[in-house]
This record gives C-alpha cells, structure tokens and sequence, in this order.
DNA sequence: TTTATTATACGAAACACTTCGTAATACGAA
DNA sequence: TTCGTATTACGAAGTGTTTCGTATAATAAA
C-alpha cells in the first residue's frame, strides 16, 4: 500500500470504500454500486477513477481490456488520517471533544459503552 | 442563531471558531488571529467574512465604519451537524465505529481517556 | 483643507472537484 | 467481415472555494 498523504474527496472516499469491501473491481461494477445510492454517469465514475489513479489511490491492472482497479492507500490509515484531519479542524485537536459529542448526541447503547470502556481500559493498561 | 443547514468550508469553519471564542469581532481582529497561525491577506479574511455574512453563518453591525461581524451559527449545532456528515461519510453511520477508531489509533492522549472513561461510566450509572 | 491611513466593495483569476459529451478502440455476435 | 456494444481516453464546462488587486469611501492627522 501507498503511504502518501493524499486525502482523497468525499467523492472518491465512495469508490474506496467499494474498492475496500469488494476488492478490486472494475469501473463498471463500481458505478453500479454508485448508483444504489445515487445517480451518477457511467464516464463521471471511469473519471474519478482513473484521477484516483494518477493521485496514488487506486492502482489498475490494464492487462485486459476492462481494466481492474484496487485501492492502493488502506483503509484503517486513510480513516484514522481523516480523523485527525477532522479532530483538528472541527474540535482544536481534542479526541476527547469527539468522543463526547459523538456518544453524547448518539446515545450509544450499553453494550457498545461497556465495548468502549474495554477498550480504553486495555489502552491504559498499555501506556 | 440561524438554523440553516449550511455546512461551513474549512476556512469559514477557522473564522467561525474565532467569532465564537472571541465574540464580536472586526475583520481586522480575526485576520490577525487567523495570521498567527496561517499567512493571509486582509482582503481575503475580509472577502470571506462577506460571504459568510450573504450565506447566513455570520450576521454583522454595519452602524460604524468598520463592521462587526458575529457568529450567526451555534457552535454546538454546527460541530454535532459537521460530526453527524463526517461519521455517515467516513464510518458508515456508526459512532462507536468511528470512537474506536479515534481511541485505537492514538488519536487521543492518556488525560483525554481518563476523561472519556469517566463520561462513559457517568453515562452507564444513568441507565 | 490637504494628505495619509484604514475600511469596505467589487471583480476576476487561480484552483480543485464533479460531471458528462464525444471520440477512439477493442470485442463479440451475426 | 461487418455491425453493435462495451470500454477507455480526452477535453471541456459547471460549480464552489480561495485569493488578492484595485477602486472607492470614510476617518484621522497634519
């Protein structure tokens, strides 16, 4: 995988997500996907594609004609960057701030809160 | 406060955050905040204060010459509206998703989950 | 009053992202 | 081979954001 700091669009964020849960994949396939959620021409989808491309997100096979794309940044380092691009920006860099908007206004239930404090209280133990 | 569904870009969000933190303030005064940490013209500040001011995120007093400009936005609103499109776009919906995420991948400090830890357990003896 | 300073207004350029029309090409079927 | 279809390539238009130069107006200083 790619290590560039590239923060993909919201746009191309879509197609690495398909390209993340389905493997690679062809435009085709990609655009149908797309196009469960929203409508989207068949050569915007080839488009965004083959920049995702020239930007180092996705590499292709062009070996056969229908050239088949893969995601070439991972998907646990491109969400955790966008986090704290995002932590940054929206909460001055506070995770705390986040994590409290997000369960405070999301009303996790029990079970995902004792999920959480797990998994805090195994971080502790490490630090 | 206005209860438009306008999500503020990056730089609106920055002079937006300085309004909220300082109160009412001349363009001068945010440029010169935003050119502590970012170098920025004064037109330009001043272009997008007037813009925001047309779009509703900022209201200002043009009773004197030079114009005071206030948040038009609530701050907790704008950050839970901007965190609500940031999990749907990046973790699927899923705030515990996008929490683990934030807590596993040292995104936050051991003060910041001493914090959490208690909010979660404060949250846990209320059900 | 004259001059210098400070502020706003306006418009345009630069940039990035999205969208799609059209052309060229490869492939498969008749 | 010929025709229709699927695919890629290319370029350009539309949109939104950011940036700043210049003009105009208001104020302060001399």
């Amino acid at each position: 995988m790619s290590n560039k700091k590239l923060k993909p669009t919201e746009s191309e964020l879509e197609i690495l997500q398909i390209l993340w849960d389905n493997g690679p994949s062809s435009v085709r396939l990609v655009n149908e996907k797309l196009n469960e959620v929203k409508d989207q021409g068949y050569t915007t989808t080839l488009k965004l594609m083959q920049i995702m491309n020239e930007k180092g997100l996705a590499i292709r096979d062009t070996g056969s004609r229908t050239h088949i794309y893969s995601a070439n940044v991972s998907e646990d380092e491109t969400k955790s960057r966008l986090l704290r691009t995002f932590i940054d920006s929206t909460f001055k860099g506070s995770a705390s701030s986040l994590v409290m908007q997000a369960l405070g206004n999301h009303n996790a239930s029990k079970d995902e809160l004792d999920e959480i404090k797990a998994l805090i209280e195994k971080m502790e133990n490490k630090k």
